[in-house]
DNA sequence: CAGTTACT
DNA sequence: ACAA
């Protein structure tokens, strides 16, 4: 299979920039609505201070991360309608296969929406057991400003736009590089139908094991 | 500090 | 820069 050359924007950062052609792109919004029908995004809120996100949240997968007073973590159920994430469609575990290159499935795809205005400051994903396989994210809707920094909050930082469409990898030694979205570019996409950005971040959780298996 | 605010 |  051809597969275009990722960009590596710092060691460990591979960029490809419009892997989702259009179609793939309607596919893969069409997957979420019926997912987000099931389990509906939800406001996260910061440990200890409860202060809310800017950006709501769902899962799909065995395990979705959530937020709230008592903390960051992995849960296999949503925290407001009780039920199991719904599974992870075929598109998403497609793109892992092609792109994280490794042989651990994912157990977690966090969707993140984006309303106009909504940010995500810099963060490191570090709640999961497993840093030796990497972080995928694809992005769906308008465009955003990303920046990602070292894996220190002090360590200097670059800027670039993420489109619809686009494919980035944080594995090896930027796995734990913080990172965040400054900016939403409004009305830069017509794919979800409305404005906005949706993105999606498959992890692995877990170090190995039991979690191959079907319940 | 996955947060907001102030100021260049 | 913050405040715990």
């Amino acid at each position: 299979m051809a597969m275009e050359a990722p960009i590596e924007i710092v060691p460990g950062c591979l960029y490809w920039p419009g892997w989702l052609d259009r179609a793939g792109q309607e596919s893969l919004a069409a997957d979420l609505r019926a997912i987000l029908a099931k389990a509906p995004l939800f406001t996260p809120r910061m440990p200890r201070t409860g202060k809310p996100f800017s950006v709501r949240i769902s899962s799909c997968g065995r395990l979705g991360w959530v937020s709230d007073v008592a903390g960051y973590r992995y849960q296999p159920t949503h925290p407001e309608t009780g039920e199991a994430w719904p599974p992870m469609p075929p598109a998403l575990i497609r793109a892992w296969a092609e792109l994280a290159g490794t042989a651990l499935a994912p157990e977690a795809c966090l969707i993140n929406w984006y309303a106009p205005g909504a940010r995500m400051s810099l963060h490191q994903d570090r709640d999961e057991e497993e840093f030796s396989a990497p972080v995928l994210s694809l992005s769906l809707g308008d465009t955003a400003l990303f920046r990602i920094g070292g894996t220190a909050r002090k360590d200097p930082t670059r800027s670039f736009r993420l489109a619809s469409g686009d494919a980035l990898l944080l594995a090896g030694p930027a796995r734990l590089a913080f990172h965040g979205i400054d900016r939403v570019f409004p009305e830069t996409s017509t794919v979800l139908r409305q404005p906005g950005r949706i993105n999606l971040t498959l992890r692995r959780v877990h170090r190995a094991g039991l979690s191959e298996f079907p319940p």
